[in-house]
This record gives C-alpha cells, structure tokens and sequence, in this order.
DNA sequence: CCCTTTGGTTCATTATTTGAACCTTGATTG
DNA sequence: CAATCAAGGTTCAAATAATGAACCAAAGGG
C-alpha cells in the first residue's frame, strides 16, 4: 500500500453531509497517527485538493477539484461514462438496459443501451417520463431518493396500465419499504403486461439516489437463473454508474443483493407469477 | 517536497487540450524515472483520480474527481451563487448569459442562464471549450487574466469561424490592450456569424480574472439601447459574481463601463456594422 | 529481420515516512 | 484562578516505503 494512497484515502472523510474537519477529527476516524494524517493534510492543501480555512483551521475540499471535474467532464461526460457501461453489463446479460434520473418529481429515461442478442425485446423511447407507481425504477427512487417523491405520490391520482398495476398509495409505499432492505426492486407487468422490469439505485453525491438503472425482460424469458444474473449486473452497474456520477453509495446499502428478500408486489397476491 | 505531492502533480499534465496521457508521455514531460511515474499512476488510478482505459492503456482523469467537486461545490457552492446572479441579470437584459471560467489556458463554459423570453436566442454546450482569439471572453480574459494566454494566443494556429474573426494574434492582444482601459469587450460576429457577443471579467483573490460572464444575442436584436442594458448588467454581474467567487475586482478596473471607449475589433474596418 | 518504442517488472539501495512523546494555545470547569 | 482537557502542530530515531538502472515482452515500422 503506497503511502499516496493512504493520503487520498482522507479525502473520502470530506461528504456533503460533513464537508468540514479538523486534524482531530480525521484521526478518530482514521486510527492513523496525527502526525501522519497532519502531514497528509499539508500535502494534499499544498497541491490545492484540499484547502485550510485560516480561521477556523477545518480542512475543507480545495479549488483543484473543480479543475479536475472540468478536465473529466469535458473528456468524457457522465452520461457517456453511464452509457458504457450499461453496454458492458448489457453484453453480459443479453437484455437491454434503461437509466432513468430524476428530474424533479419525474423520472425520465436518460440513456438506454438496447440487447442486440434478441429480436424479441423490450423497446424504450428515449426521454419517456416513467409512472413513479407502475415501475421497477420507481419503487427504486422511492426507497431510495428524496423524501418529496412519497409525498408527490400520495397526490395523484395513479393511472393502471395492465391487471397487475398497484394503484394504492399505501401498497406501493410498503414495497418501497422492502426494498430499502433488499436494495432492488421488480415490476412484474406492472407497466406493460408481458415486460418484467429489474432496477437498482444510482446514488448522488448526498447518498440519495438520483435515479435508476434497470433491466426490462419478456416476462416469457425471466427464469432464476436470468434473474440472477441481471440482479449480478445491476450491481455492478449501480455500483460504477453511481461512481461515474460522482456519487457515494450508503454504507447501508445491501453489497450482495438478497434475491429472496424481495416480496413482489402484486394486486392478485403473492406468488411469483413470473417464475417458470 | 512529499512523494503525494509528486504523485498529484502528475494531474497537471492531463488538461482539456490534452485529456489522455500514455506512460512514456507523462515520463517525457516530467524527468521522473518510469518506473515512479508508473506507479504514481498506478496509485491515482486506484483511487479514481486517474483511470486508465484496458484497451489503449492510457491514462485520463477519474469519476472520483466529480464527486470531489459535488462535495467543494456543496461546501463553496459559488456556481450557485453565480448561477442566481445570473438570473437576476437575464430578467433584466431577457437575454441569455453564460459563465466561463479559465482551465490552464483553455476557456471553458461553466454556467449558463437561458433567455426565456425570446424564442430566437444563442443556446450554449454546457462545458464547452470557447476559443480565446474568436470571443468577448477571451478578449476579457487577455485583457484581464494571466500573462500566460498571451504566450499561449502566440504559439497556435488560429481557426477562423466566420468572416469576422480575427486570427492575427498582434491584431488581437491591441484589442485586448483597450479592453483593458474600458473594462469590457465585445465581438460581432466573429465566432459565430450572426451572434453579437459581450463580455466583462469576474476577478480571482489575487486581481487576476479566472473567468468571465458573457452575453450573447442576436445580431439582429442589437440596439443602442439594448446595448446600454447589457453592459450595465454585465457589470453588476461582474461585480457580484467576483464577490461570489471569493475574488477582488481590482482598484484600476473602471467604476462605470464606458460605451465610447471600446473600439471593435475587425477585420474589414472599424465601423460597427452592428449596431442597427 | 532488425530497430525502436510502447507499457510494465524486478530488487538492492536509498531516503522518506512514520509514530511516541512533547509543545503550545485556547476553552471549559471545579 | 489554577487545573484540565482537547485542539493543532512539532521533533527525531527507527521502520518502512520509494526509488531507479537494468531488464522483459509485445507491437509497429523500415
């Protein structure tokens, strides 16, 4: 382990919900030696990724970091950076993936990455607004974006799309519930008859989602084993996209997903209607 | 002199000229021996700040640089400030404002206020690379920012956009030279045909402008009076997004924008075809 | 088929990093 | 008001990590 790394490892203590720290501070954290973490500060402010208030000698995220992003941003853009690798995970499972984010109240695709492996397949229109209710991705922001969203919710009335829509609020809201646990959600038909959707979180850089990544399947094709492995890329997708957004995934955050932990949602009852 | 520092300067090499970096590049460039310098980027690459593509082996800057910016621009959030001020502006003049900020010798657009009162107006690529020769901000930036673009305007090729730029940089560093006594610049033309361009510096904490807050309109909409609107709401601009940036206007810079006293530059002549 | 350049590796030598203890300052408290 | 505590910062011998010359393998180019 090179000593670099440990000195940029410090930088990880700096989040929007505390972005703020004293040297004493970072060594609790750190169980570091103050000297050491001292020296680590001085460095990383005198090249400006960090910076020192004269005041109040709390270290803070420096200028430099603005002048990174703009290199990155203009290299190569997020949604260029999300767009690749969707393709890889989409190569993996043969299935077309969709990442939609957040805008407002409305969850918008934003770029999707079609299977070329199946004529048979679930087609998007680009920058479709997704129902929040009726959506694998919508439970997803649910339990995992900003509290509004539920709110927004209950202030609707909610259009049914097929016979397994869910259009009570309450319902909706405990699956969301289950899903903060499981860390993934599923739509059986919920929009479509026949397409069975998969989504996990995309987080931002306050650990709220900011949207979502999802799969969507000809409910004739889902069986346990594709499951699994779309639930193995989502995963990874949520994982590097939220990166590649510059996001913080929650410590809470499940890091294996649980494929049994997740209690579908169903108007009719509770059996997997979508297992072979 | 820290190895972290060492390793970190290896970041100032990578800029929006020239994003991706091969090893033997970067050791050319530093005098280091290949061997730490592959390692140094070996060591930022795991940490995010760098990434190295698996197919061309080159290394460009990291997603983990976007998140440290989220985290300054959450603690400092000076686009914010900026963004709002730009507002207030845009309501005034009801035409659309953009920010530009300085990166190495590279202009990049930071910000952007869009008139919504007009269905015809200059739309702007959020973080796109403005050429200094071809715009009022660059003008500005000549005028009022570091020494080093100067040198940098003298070792480039300079492109032509439209018949009104001007690619003689002695031709351009004159303008400059008024720019700076009348503390504004414009340009008709000379990077788009048809879009009038007008620009004033925002200072950093050392007098020396690390950008600048531009207004683009159409030509056809130029008046006396429109022009008038916009340089005095590009110089409360100016004023206010300095201040936001933590920066100093300096004590030369004039007080009150006088109209008279910038000369245009041309190619043709010194008429002002734009005005009506 | 040789020559050059690329990215990357190896390992003894070297020099930097490390950490326990110490210092100084300022706020809090019995 | 002295005592205490925690804050940021410093010191220097000991430990550890960085260094660089030489080397390797692979990929073009003449």
């Amino acid at each position: 382990m090179g000593t670099t790394l440990n000195s940029l490892k410090l930088l990880d203590y700096f989040t929007i919900a505390k972005p703020e720290l004293g040297l004493s501070q970072v060594v609790r954290q750190t169980n570091m030696n103050k000297a050491t973490v001292l020296r680590h500060l001085k460095e990383l402010c005198e090249y400006g990724l960090l910076e020192q208030s004269p005041t109040t000698k709390l270290y803070s995220i420096g200028p430099v970091a603005l002048r990174l992003a703009g290199v990155r941003e203009a290299t190569k853009p997020v949604l260029v950076a999300a767009h690749q690798i969707m393709k890889e995970q989409a190569v993996i499972t043969r299935e077309s993936l969709h990442l939609s984010l957040l805008n407002g109240n409305e969850l918008q695709n934003a770029a999707v990455e079609e299977s070329r492996f199946h004529s048979v397949r679930v087609t998007f229109i680009p920058s479709e607004i997704l129902p929040i209710h009726a959506t694998a991705s919508g439970a997803i922001m649910l339990a995992f974006g900003p509290e509004t969203l539920k709110e927004h919710l209950k202030n609707q009335i909610l259009p049914s799309y097929s016979d397994s829509t869910i259009t009570d609020p309450s319902q909706i809201l405990r699956y969301a519930q289950k899903v903060q646990t499981s860390g993934w959600a599923e739509s059986p038909g919920a929009r479509e008859a026949g397409v069975h959707g998969f989504s996990a979180p995309v987080f931002g850089p306050d650990q709220i989602a900011i949207g979502a990544i999802a799969c969507a399947v000809p409910q004739s094709r889902v069986t346990p084993s594709l499951r699994t492995e779309i639930l193995q890329s989502l995963q990874i997708a949520s994982r590097d996209i939220t990166v590649a957004f510059g996001g913080l995934t929650p410590a809470a955050y499940p890091k294996q997903f649980n494929e049994t932990l997740n209690m579908l949602p169903s108007n009719a009852g509770s059996e997997m209607e979508t297992e072979i």
